[in-house]
DNA sequence: TGGCCGATATGCT
DNA sequence: GCATATCGGCCAA
């Protein structure tokens, strides 16, 4: 099977947000010439958390769309890559770590730190490391990324979202059991 | 139009 | 572990 027939399509984001958040794990994210394995993700939905909630204008997207790039601005200077998700309903993935693959020593550059478990491991550094762009707001994930399914099967944690106020009972956020590229250690 | 707050990262103790 | 930089989005007034 060739890569590009393999790749994950628009579709595979129509799902449940937290289906989608738990499917992205393991999955492999190439853009330019740089690539990472997803090892953690946060699931957003129409919860008080969510931007759908805390800022109905931006967060609209949340039920407008599926599959689409959803970038929010942070702390004045931090951006954070989300895809949106569900065909009929509310939601978004929170991409929060990634363990880089390719295209290290330009992460490193851009990042300005010499440990590669220190490149992406957590939701702004990926999107510095990437050199990722915020007017890629609005567009087709697949038209921007490269998604490759995982290679064989992934151990999936979960623990309550980071860096919230609101609704932290939800266990929303994901990551692959071991990974030494998360943003927060394993409970 | 002003004020509050945040899906963070970093550096210092 | 804790302080803090830094500013867009939102809402109350």
């Amino acid at each position: 099977m060739t890569q590009a027939a393999n790749r994950l399509d628009q579709e595979f984001f129509a799902a449940d947000t937290l289906q989608v958040a738990k499917g992205l794990l393991g999955v492999t994210l190439i853009y330019g010439d740089c690539a990472g394995i997803i090892v953690e993700t946060e699931a957003y939905k129409d919860d008080p958390a969510s931007h759908f909630v805390t800022r109905p204008n931006k967060g609209a997207m949340l039920a407008e769309n599926y599959g689409h790039i959803y970038i929010y601005k942070i702390y004045g200077m931090h951006h954070c890559l989300n895809f949106t998700t569900e065909k009929q309903g509310v939601g978004a993935v929170l991409i929060r770590a990634l363990e880089p693959t390719a295209g290290v020593e330009r992460m490193r550059q851009r990042r300005g730190v010499a440990r590669v478990v220190d490149l992406a491991n957590g939701p702004a550094k990926l999107f510095v490391a990437l050199g990722l762009d915020p007017a890629l707001h609005g567009r087709r994930a697949t038209e921007v990324f490269t998604l490759l399914p995982p290679a064989g099967p992934v151990e999936i944690g979960f623990s309550s979202r980071i860096g919230i106020s609101r609704a932290t009972h939800l266990p929303w956020r994901f990551y692959v059991r071991g990974s030494r590229f998360l943003s927060r250690r394993e409970p």
